[in-house]
RNA sequence: GGGCGGGUAGCUCAGCGGUAGAGCGCUGGCCUUACAAGCCGGAUGUCGCAGGUUCAAGCCCUGUCCCGCCUACCA
């Protein structure tokens, strides 16, 4: 369907009895995009106020997974509602080039046809990452249409754009003319697979990996036959390879061990080098290993630091690919995983081994390869952060910028407090070129096109590298817009007072913070007003979704529905069938009860369940059953409509005037108006509060508690002449009234819901009456408003509430007595508080109906109750109120009897159950205090059991 | 090492100073003509543990134990 712009088909005749999701949302996108529902405007005399909010590209490479589902329902949701709120709302979408993430995919499809990249070339890679990028690109933007986002299409724009490249290259070439992007040589984080340079942020820690800590021996030169412990120096290592850059071992000033080893040399055994023994006391903890650290500078930060410190040599020891080079010796040429084991082995050999131990540690690894990083010196590219970091941690601060949930800004300041200039060159061939010139004298130009004087023939060569990837995307709210040229759209999407950034909190580094230090450093100006976060989807044991885990789901699949065979097979790639399922259905156990595979949940139900996580939920857990349950809503939402449309055929829709009927008298009217107008006033606050979870479940609970089980209960018997169900329709202007009312609430609850589930709200809508004054589609709205679509009114709330409370206790003294439903049993309500009785009296023929009651009476409190008659007092806003039940005939001596018996061995039962429990287990003296609590609760339980039997003797006699 | 967040019903989670909530699950009764993807009832929690503040505490403070995540160069 995504791509389908057919004109929505009519709506059928009917409805079917059960909403089928797939039918109806294959219906509408195509007509939302031939309405131009979705388009914002950029013409500078549209007076509406403006809306934005950037959609996070998604890579190039991507598909849609949960967190993209989640994100785009989130912002969706945010526009839908803002556009119905009369906002001009855009939601701008685009894609991400996606640096590493895309080359490597590209390389790996090389790889399959047994070829580099390095046989292509530079030129024909990157034109083959183009073609590749033209047939799959943008694959999640389609899918995304089947959630029903409803972006700007026409705007979508690519980081790689002409236009988005002009953006990026002169950003560039303004931040090193204020001297803000300089080349230096220091150490990096250094990727032998991708073969980069990496960002600080591009590096995972991956805690408690388990190493050992190796020790081993330097001879102290010229002291051959000296004394134990001054002949040699023991240092500890968790890489031992690295040894062969060593130029010097620190030990503490003040340790004594080795007061008598300082300025001495140490005779390294695989190269010809002395190593000198210096003291420093930043970088040695004399309790740590031997006191003595070995000091690598080309390859470790602490170890570079002290190099810088003392003067020391660094010695690179490392190819690009990670094998040893020239300086290696005799381990030249070796991979650093073999050179490790075979230094460890020459050390052995040589006497100079001195044991091992485990140890813990932290390994750094490249979030996209997976390999182990390695410290490397190497000459790159930096941005000066710190000042930029300053003003975007002062925009937060002075409230320019709002973080929601709150809890974030500590994080984002701690981010920014600390921040290191960013290493923004990396050694791919997909991304900006860095608009640089190196002359044949080592001289950098630097300019927005190649300087007409740096020729090739002169010497001059482009530098070869390109950007950081999120370099581009740091500038994505301007550069969408058309920075640096002025265009009309720059001027009013660029950060107007109601503008959002909202994303996962993964990428607030990443993304967020580097968005905002751009944005204020190159348009003077905060990029949005408010950056909401929300959490990370994990399967429903709170587990990270991953292809090692085997428990990740498509979105999709939940939509359309999917037999857990084709869905593991995603998950788990190449595995055989029953292991992936075994995973998968741990890492979903109320999936596990669906059967053979999931149901069509539908885009509205999914949209809903991932609705109702508040923000503040750093872990999502999905589970399959909470999606059920809200594809149980949408069938709700259905067949509601469906008995409302039903009452309200023959109405005249030319009555709805766009706001609440006016002067409304009847008593359940005046109450749903009130609880509407309630509902409508939470929802918007819980949106324009990135509260959306409120939205959702407060219209859940209006629509399926107060206008399904209330209201169109209650005005069964008024729409009917006579209050019977086979009745013709009634005329009077109770019912007249009521149909009205019932329009209004119904058309209200559908645009009140749009933003959630806007297909099957807009399949209904368009079905249903609505004032003549809307537009074609649901989606313009407007957004229903408290004081237009509700009518205020406390009294009758806290009447309904005693109401309810009557209703309510007569039901459940029914039901605790088994009496038939079928069967009219006597009811009497008693209360002498006049209000009550006036309040009580005018309903009680509708809670006769309720409760199946078919004379009820009323009372005042404190006469005889008659026999066979049994009793609840409800406290209500005007004091107690009886409620007595006649059992008389209903309910026969003997049932009452063995229904108390019954109800007496089921207590018993589960109170052997845990006697059992407790004496099987030989605890007899110390048994658990759960078990002891459990006994203790059961006992009293049946207590009160057997003081109810003989209640119910009495009652019983009665009968 | 530092920081942040969480521990509330069997499960997934709301609630953050005033008589413990929802969905799913469990359970009793109903195929009542919108919906069995439903309706009407019911059971279930020493709100991680220990102190403290308060007339009143899941909700505030202190300590403590678990569990996540982020961050850092302990060889």
């Amino acid at each position: 369907m995504s791509t389908d712009t057919s004109p929505a088909t009519p709506p059928a005749p009917t409805l079917d009895k059960a909403y089928e999701p797939r039918e109806v949302e294959e219906r509408w996108y195509g007509f939302w995009e031939k309405e131009g529902v979705f388009e914002a405007t950029d013409d500078p005399k549209d007076t509406r106020p403006v809306y934005v909010c950037p959609m996070p590209p998604p890579n190039v490479t991507g598909s849609l997974h949960m967190g993209h589902a989640l994100m785009t329902t989130l912002e969706d949701v945010l526009t839908r509602w803002h556009r119905m709120r009369g906002f001009n709302a855009l939601w701008l979408p685009g894609i991400d080039h996606a640096g590493i993430a895309t080359q490597t995919v590209v390389e790996r499809q090389l790889a399959r046809e047994g070829k580099t990249r390095h046989d292509l070339g530079r030129d024909a890679f990157v034109e083959r990452i183009w073609t590749w990028k033209a047939e799959s690109g943008g694959t999640i933007t389609k899918q995304q249409r089947v959630l029903g986002a409803s972006p700007d299409w026409r705007r979508t724009k690519f980081t790689m754009d002409p236009d988005l490249s002009v953006a990026v290259t002169e950003a560039f070439v303004r931040l090193h003319e204020d001297g803000l992007i300089y080349r230096a040589t220091r150490l990096i984080n250094w990727c032998p697979d991708c073969r980069t340079a990496l960002s600080d942020l591009e590096v995972e820690n991956e805690e408690g990996a388990n190493g050992e800590l190796f020790q081993f021996a330097y001879k102290v030169e010229g002291h051959e036959g000296a004394p134990e412990g001054e002949h040699e120096l023991v240092v500890a290592t968790t890489r031992p390879e690295t040894m062969l850059g060593d130029t010097a071992v620190a030990v503490h000033p003040d340790d004594p061990r080795y007061k008598h080893l300082h300025g001495k040399k140490l005779v390294h055994p695989f190269v010809d080098r002395l190593v000198p023994v210096i003291t420093d006391a930043i970088l040695v903890d004399p309790k740590f290993g031997t006191g003595a650290v070995k000091v690598t500078p080309a390859h470790d930060f602490n170890d570079f630091a002290t190099g810088k410190r003392h003067g020391l040599e660094e010695i690179n020891i490392l190819n690009l690919d990670g094998t040893l080079n020239d300086q290696g010796g005799p381990f030249a040429g070796l991979d650093r995983k073999k050179a490790r084991t075979a230094v460890k082995k020459a050390l052995d050999e040589k006497g100079l081994a001195r044991g091992s131990k485990p140890h813990v540690l932290t390994l750094p690894r490249c979030q996209r390869s997976n390999t182990i990083v390695e410290p490397m010196i190497s000459t790159q590219w930096f941005c000066k952060m710190k000042g930029m970091a300053d003003e975007a941690i002062k925009a937060v601060k002075d409230g320019r910028t709002k973080i929601i949930p709150e809890e974030w800004e500590k994080t984002y300041d701690h981010f920014l407090e600390n921040i290191q200039d960013w290493c923004i060159s990396r050694q791919l061939w997909w991304g900006h070129q860095i608009p640089a010139w190196h002359g044949p004298s080592g001289e950098i130009r630097v300019a927005r096109t190649r300087p007409p004087e740096c020729t090739e023939e002169a010497g001059w060569k482009a530098d070869p590298d390109v950007l950081d990837t999120w370099f581009s995307s740091g500038l994505w709210p301007f550069s969408t817009l058309g920075w640096p040229t002025e265009t009309d759209a720059l001027k009013k999407f660029y950060a107007p007072p109601s503008s959002d950034l909202e994303t996962g909190y993964d990428i607030l580094f990443f993304w967020v913070a580097r968005m905002m230090m751009f944005g204020l450093y190159f348009m003077k100006d905060v990029p949005f007003r408010r950056i909401l976060l929300h959490g990370l989807v994990v399967d429903e044991t709170g587990d990270k979704m991953s292809k090692v885990k085997g428990n990740v789901i498509d979105p999709l699949d939940l939509i359309y529905g999917a037999d857990f065979k084709q869905v593991v097979a995603k998950a788990l790639p190449g595995a055989p069938e029953q292991e992936a399922l075994t995973k998968f259905k741990k890492a979903y156990p109320s999936a596990a009860a669906m059967g053979s595979g999931f149901p069509a949940f539908g885009a509205d139900a999914m949209r809903f369940t991932l609705s109702t996580f508040p923000p503040s939920n750093k872990r999502i857990a999905l589970a399959p059953k909470r999606i059920e349950g809200y594809r149980h809503f949408a069938n709700k939402i259905w067949n509601a409509s469906r008995l409302v449309l039903g009452h309200l055929e023959g109405f005249d829709a030319s009555k709805l005037t766009g706001k609440a009927p006016a002067n409304v008298q009847g008593f359940y009217n005046r109450w749903i108006l009130a609880q509407l107008g309630k509902t409508i006033a939470i929802c918007n606050a819980g949106v324009d509060a990135f509260r959306i979870d409120e939205a959702a479940n407060e219209s859940y609970r209006f629509f399926w508690n107060d206008f399904c089980d209330w209201y169109l209960e209650v005005t069964k018997p008024i729409l009917r002449e006579g209050g019977a169900y086979d009745a013709p329709p009634a005329k009077t202007p109770e019912a007249e009234e009521t149909r009205l009312v019932m329009a209004h609430v119904l058309e209200t609850s559908l645009r009140l819901l749009h933003p959630l589930m806007p297909y099957i709200t807009e399949e209904l809508w368009q079905r249903a009456p609505r004032p003549s004054s809307r537009r074609s589609s649901i989606a313009f709205g407007p957004y229903p408003m408290p004081e237009i679509d509700g009518v205020p009114d406390d009294a009758v709330l806290r009447e309904f509430d005693v109401f309810k409370a009557v209703v309510s206790a007569a039901r459940s003294i029914r039901s605790e007595h088994e009496v038939k439903p079928a069967a009219d049993a006597p009811l009497v309500v008693r209360t002498d508080n006049e209000e009550a009785k006036k309040l009580l009296a005018e309903r009680l023929s509708t809670i006769g109906f309720l409760v199946r009651s078919k004379a009820p009476a009323l009372e005042k409190p404190g006469g005889p109750r008659a026999a066979g008659t049994t009793t609840s007092v409800v406290p209500t806003a005007y004091g107690p109120i009886e409620v007595l039940v006649g059992l008389k005939g209903l309910v026969t001596k003997e049932e009452e009897l063995a229904r108390i018996d019954r109800e007496i061995k089921r207590i018993e039962k589960d109170l052997a159950a845990v006697e059992k429990k407790l004496s099987s287990k030989g605890f007899t003296d110390r048994a658990p205090k759960e078990v002891v609590e459990e006994t203790l609760a059961l006992q009293t339980q049946l207590k009160e059991a057997r003081t109810r039997l003989d209640e119910s003797r009495t009652l019983a006699e009665e009968l």
